[in-house]
DNA sequence: TATGAATGAGCGTTCATTCAT
DNA sequence: TATGAATGAACGCTCATTCAT
């Protein structure tokens, strides 16, 4: 499993073996439970290089963090195509981020789980792309809200919260597609979509649920 | 902040201040991070008193979940009328779970992030509550779907996912909730019935989003 | 030559047994040189618990430098009798000094070298118990002085001078009356009160030696 | 700071520009604390260079101790007119003294405190340095007794004691003269000459201090 | 002449865990 | 029931040193 021995490789090359070694090694074990002398070995390299390289195990994360929150989100940007309609982009994005997550889990295993576990600056790290996305979905949801001609209606906090509770349930789900044998991409994109944009047109229709007077 | 020193409890007594103690450790500081020396001197005992009584690090935090994760399974089962309809009986369960994880962050840090990030035997534990919460949601979903004489078109695959999505929202929406100031239980729960309850509705009335044909 | 290996010792005497081991294994390998695993071992203690009542190798080395400027200090006090004229009490202290520092080698070691030549803050430290030595030899000449009815003549920074001399001397055949064979401690005090007192005594009469005109 | 980086120099002078930069940073950081790429850093050079011309850091720590030892003895005996009374010639040799360890401070700690305290072979080279220092100085003594013939009181092992302390008091002086503001190397010389002389006078004319019976 | 790439070996420190009482 | 004394094992990190070019 661990890379091929080549020796004298460009500096560049070197370091994008550690990270691959890295987000391995940080996703399956834990941040605290992987050790420096797993990911080198895994790298096929000596420990001091990835000091020399990466500075030390903190930095080394935060790398990881970095690189693989930038793949998430350009994996989900550049699924979507800017001149369509709302329903059809949230669509995409959907597709692309449960396409990318199933394709690498162990990047989200370090994303989603382990740089949220571990403190800062690591959580701050992670909660940047998170807030990232959520606002590429809350912008998604004013837009859908301005062609109902309904934008009065749901409040800036209420289209927080649904963007927050749209995420979360993808999260979920990706977690579920990853796990569940026979469910892929397409499936949870389709059930997050059927769920959620119904959910929204009621909304948006001025259906709401009240809660009992109690 | 250490508990009070009083010698010669009875048994029960001191494993409970040591669970307690342990909570708020695991939650504050994770799992790894913190250390039998903390947990043992914020319970006001001796470390082998520790270890005579749970055995192990790994132990403690075992019973620290399975404390955590009945107490909560458990106060979102009181919040629930068995003899309500389905949409009131998802309310109140929603707002239990809110409520119990704002006035329990460490228990909910705890279930949520630790147990879920550092391997076996936690995250099964973990997962196994969580499972627990899916099959009463889905339970929910089946019955709302039977009231409304529908599931023949709602695939059991599909009110899985739609169990697995709403949870997530849920998980996602405590977290926020617990964030965002001025948001309370309530209104988080309220947030995601009218997405959620809407959502539902739509689908069981035929209503479905279909993906473009690519 | 490692301490005979008992277990269970209550923790004041086994300090003391790790600042023995710690003043040979400084005293002989130097502060860097010296590793803590050769410490703990020459105690005949586990690493650990070196850390567990010391701290760390910075606190150990400055518990060390403090027990040993003490033990040196009251030394020489204890060798000097107040009631005496201050010819007297200078041999006096000369002779204690040499023949502590000829009993203690790895502590004079540790004071005159090791401690100096690391940085703060332990140079500190040193310095403090040379500085405390260099007060009580300036005001030993100060009386001296005050004897020979001369204080007039010998300007403070000049005394200063003296006393750091002095002091310079001493330490100087300190080492000398511990490599050279069959120079003892009495000699070296001899050599240097037939030196200074003459000096001393030279200088308060008024015979001072000028510089060429150059 | 860093010399300028000009390529393809000549050996010998690559060779003196790595000796520069180690006489700094083994002054300022000490031996251990120093580190190879540091040295290499601040000679312009990259390390294995420093390898290549000066073998091992043993090497080069040896390298620098003899550089600056010459160096120290040289402006020492250049500062000696070899014509002139005994007195005159002690009084240039400390002020030569003086004035080199001020201008060469870290030179000045590489030779009395880093070489002295990091074992053979350096304490060694330190101590040879020295030895030719009290042998200098022993033969003035030895002049100036033969001048007042007075050779026959001073036996042979007091004269040596004597050189000793009085190479002592200079080397405390010149510490105390660099780090005391205001006091110069000339102060620092006529507080050393006044002492010394006037007490070897004494001596010389048979005046000594008799410890008490006791 | 000169260097970018790479490592073996070791050190300070911590922690879960146990022994003896 | 309760604890002061003690440790095996591992981890993050650094450094002098060398290889291949």
């Amino acid at each position: 499993m661990g890379a091929v021995k080549t020796r004298r490789m460009p500096r560049a090359v070197r370091e994008q073996q550690m990270l691959d070694a890295a987000v391995r090694i940080f996703g399956q074990r834990g941040y605290t439970a992987a050790s420096m002398d797993d990911i080198a070995e895994l790298a096929g390299v000596s420990k001091p290089l990835v000091y020399l390289y990466l500075n030390s195990k903190e930095d080394l994360f935060l790398a990881v963090i970095r690189r693989e929150a930038a793949a998430l989100t350009e994996a989900v940007r550049a699924g979507v195509r800017p001149d369509q309609p709302a329903d059809r982009r949230l669509w995409h994005g959907l597709l692309a981020f449960f396409e990318h997550t199933a394709r690498h889990p162990d990047a989200w295993s370090v994303l989603h789980l382990q740089a949220r576990t571990h403190g800062e600056p690591f959580a701050g790290e992670a909660a940047a792309m998170r807030a990232a996305i959520v606002t590429f979905v809350t912008q998604l949801i004013a837009v859908a809200a301005r062609d109902a001609h309904r934008d009065p209606d749901l409040p800036d906090h209420e289209v927080a919260g649904l963007a927050e509770a749209l995420v979360g349930a993808a999260e979920s789900l990706a977690a579920w597609a990853n796990t569940a044998d026979g469910i892929g991409a397409r499936q949870a994109a389709g059930t997050l979509m059927n769920f959620a944009w119904a959910g929204l047109g009621s909304l948006m229709a001025g259906r709401r649920w009240s809660p009992p007077g109690e």
